[in-house]
DNA sequence: GCATTTATATATACCGGTAAGTATAATTAA
DNA sequence: TTAATTATACTTACCGGTATATATAAATGC
């Protein structure tokens, strides 16, 4: 039904097909190398719609990594939910990093690879990866908190730069079970820091 | 004395001239950002001597990233030369990527941001990125092994997720502690793989 | 010691291609 | 009628790379 449908005059729909295509060539060529007419081109659409909707490319750079961060927390929390026990939904959002990971193509993490092209760190782009780390780091430390561990900030931040480590270990290797040690890795940082808990 | 002779004959010289701005523009603006005239003109040459020490952006790309990976060795080895004790040379590891990191700006590891601009897993300077990971990991599972953990794979490879993940921290972070704390976490996964092992 | 050759670098202009972004007019669907 | 989109052409700028002709320092030959 939605074949032929390129004439659709759903505003919405046509932002959600810029955006999917600028997932699609941003992350997996790379944004600099990237042109907008290539983005148009993949969204079925013209330069200048592209331009109605997004005032330049960097707009629809920020707007991309934004999007990206969406459906990152919208796979976690999905995730989370399928589990009570506080120490499960830690260990669940290794499971969400690797997923997320291996869905997309072996490019690494996204929000990496931007900040790579952008170096300035008073890119609004840089602002959007900022929060980004910083909304994993914060969840991975409420998790551990809730899961007793003894020191939830250490414990949130070492989990953390294993999940980095293992990301971008994983899109330069061809090896790919690194990813999957790594996840033993994290669990078994979890289970020494909530081993020796003060039990309520 | 070397001040006014820009006009020296030696070809070394100038080819050293050359990789210092391509390692500072390539590292510090990015690669695709980073215009071959813009090379030329920071090692004060013209753009034709940069083409013919270097037949295309290419050669120089994949030049910037064998030269780093020299430096980042001879780094590495006077470091770890520093020690007798295979268990500090093990340490002097994270010392090492520390002090490579915090010297370079905070912009993370060269590898990796030259991963992220060039998809193409066949293109050269992916060659060489893989050997100098590969050579990073080998090194650490040697002196792994020298240390005597238990599990000298397992371990290096942690140890190296570990440092990994800590550079893209540090450079993604505004707080520099995330590289000094990833380095009491790399001590304690050595410690702790050390000390329950088979005394000889 | 002096001229000549050769390697190295300069200066400058150019080419074809592509990039981001704009202008303008026609078209389509609600 | 009006908002959204198409189609096409355009501007300005920069990119990687080449062409050409010149200048200079050092090695070579006599």
């Amino acid at each position: 039904m939605s074949e032929k449908a390129a004439h659709t005059r759903d505003k919405g729909k046509t932002r959600r097909r810029l955006l999917a295509a600028a997932r699609e060539l941003f992350y997996g060529d790379g944004i600099h190398a990237t042109g907008v007419s290539a983005v148009a081109e993949r969204a079925g659409v013209t330069k200048m719609t592209l331009y109605a909707h997004f005032p330049s490319k960097g707009d629809l750079v920020t707007a991309y990594l934004e999007d990206s961060d969406r459906r990152w927390q919208e796979l976690l929390e999905e995730k989370l939910s399928g589990h009570e026990d506080p120490l499960d939904k830690l260990l669940a959002v290794c499971d969400a990093y690797r997923e997320y990971f291996t869905t997309r193509e072996m490019r690494g993490c996204a929000f990496v690879n931007c900040a790579a092209e952008f170096p300035d760190p008073d890119h609004p782009a840089r602002r959007v990866i900022q929060q980004h780390k910083a909304g994993v780091r914060e969840r991975l430390r409420g998790l551990a908190a809730e899961a007793g561990a003894e020191n939830p900030a250490t414990l949130a931040e070492r989990l953390f730069v294993v999940l980095e480590g293992a990301y971008v270990a994983g899109a330069l290797e061809v090896d790919r079970g690194v990813l999957d040690r790594s996840c033993a890795f994290f669990a078994d940082l979890v289970q020494s820091a909530v081993r020796n808990q003060t039990r309520s």
